[in-house]
DNA sequence: GTCTATATTCCGATAGAC
DNA sequence: GTCTATCGGAATATAGAC
């Protein structure tokens, strides 16, 4: 467990070092103090700027929701709206996330994405976000297989989104996760094979009902 | 939070408690003080029979483990030999966790899929088991799709179990997840839904490098 | 195997000086 | 805003009687 920079302002560190932690630990084996050491401050200084363990929490969550928001904005409006595949819609659907993990977010993304597995309830804020531009999603999707049930396509996008987060909230997990010979798997390539996998989800069967 | 029954050996109470537990509120924010009050015994047993936290959770996470095992070699034997279709491998994946659903391993299942997330190295014996099985899966899915490298028949398989412990791991939170109109949507179309999910999954893209 | 009692460390949170 | 000091309680773990 490496210290943390003296960098940027007290409360900076704190969600940085709390983001970190966080992801890599779980919150609820994280302490207060551990957080506090890594930032170089006390313990005081964290109940001053968020009041709470929960409310340092809901800070490290909401340190990059708009920086995703924005970017999942930006690109439903760069959709071309005549011409919508899956795999465009995939690579529109991934590349916020991608943009976040580029921009140095791994742990955000991973520790979003074990919140979200676990179901926890402190998670509200930033869900609601997500579920406002996923309705925009659904809607192209709704072009793209007309007559599914919207409750199928919600479902699909849901768990396209839970993948996205488990793939690219720890690349290097990935990689280890598969076969010797995936060394030599880049980032790139992961990303690459994660556009495929969500076109996958997204697309539906290829005959919907007929195989089953 | 209602208090364990006085069903079992001390053992076999501490399992069902923590297994629940852990599942709810995370490995790490679960005291061994509670597990002890709800398995109506005390601190002392939980060192005795497990030695420490970390034993607990192995054998929360080996109690279900044989169970899942089995089923797996059970289905990969009574698959077809010459007729291999993506939605009869995915019904093949997808039996043994909806068996373990059915017998009230719920919480297990959810538990594993927050470990997974987390990239919980405490995982190691039970991923192993897994991925043992995984390899007669992948063996499966190259006849399906001929050309195609392991690597990525490996990264499908990998995030097809992902979905899959993450959907069968709190039905009910998936179903919340979804629109209100989701009521109706009972836990036998949920499954349903998510045999097709993973069939679009394993099946990959339907043009390959086509349309990229 | 099961229990009470206890040792020791660590937790979140606050008070008050600067 | 930042710090030291500390409170009250809860944590893991153990000792030893039964």
């Amino acid at each position: 467990m490496s210290a943390g920079l003296r960098v940027g302002s007290t409360e900076q560190r704190l969600v940085a070092a709390a983001e970190r932690l966080f992801a890599e630990h779980g919150v609820g084996a994280v302490s207060l103090r551990t957080v506090m050491q890594v930032a170089q401050t006390n313990v005081a200084a964290i109940h001053y700027h968020f009041g709470s363990k929960e409310g340092l929490l809901d800070a490290v969550l909401r340190s990059r929701l708009g920086q995703v928001a924005d970017e999942r904005d930006a690109v439903l409006r760069a959709l071309p709206e005549g011409d919508i595949t899956a795999h465009g819609l995939a690579h529109a659907f991934v590349r916020p996330v991608v943009a976040v993990l580029a921009d140095g977010g791994g742990h955000w993304i991973s520790l979003v994405g074990q919140l979200l597995a676990s179901g926890d309830e402190g998670l509200t804020a930033i869900s609601a976000s997500f579920v406002q531009r996923n309705a925009a999603f659904v809607e192209l999707l709704e072009r793209l297989s007309p007559g599914t049930p919207r409750r199928t396509l919600d479902f699909r996008l849901t768990q396209a989104m839970n993948v996205t987060l488990n793939v690219l909230g720890d690349v290097e997990r990935t990689r280890r996760l598969q076969g010797v010979d995936a060394v030599a798997w880049t980032a790139e390539e992961v990303a690459a094979d994660l556009v495929d996998l969500v076109t996958s989800m997204l697309a539906g069967p290829a005959s919907p009902t007929g195989n089953r």
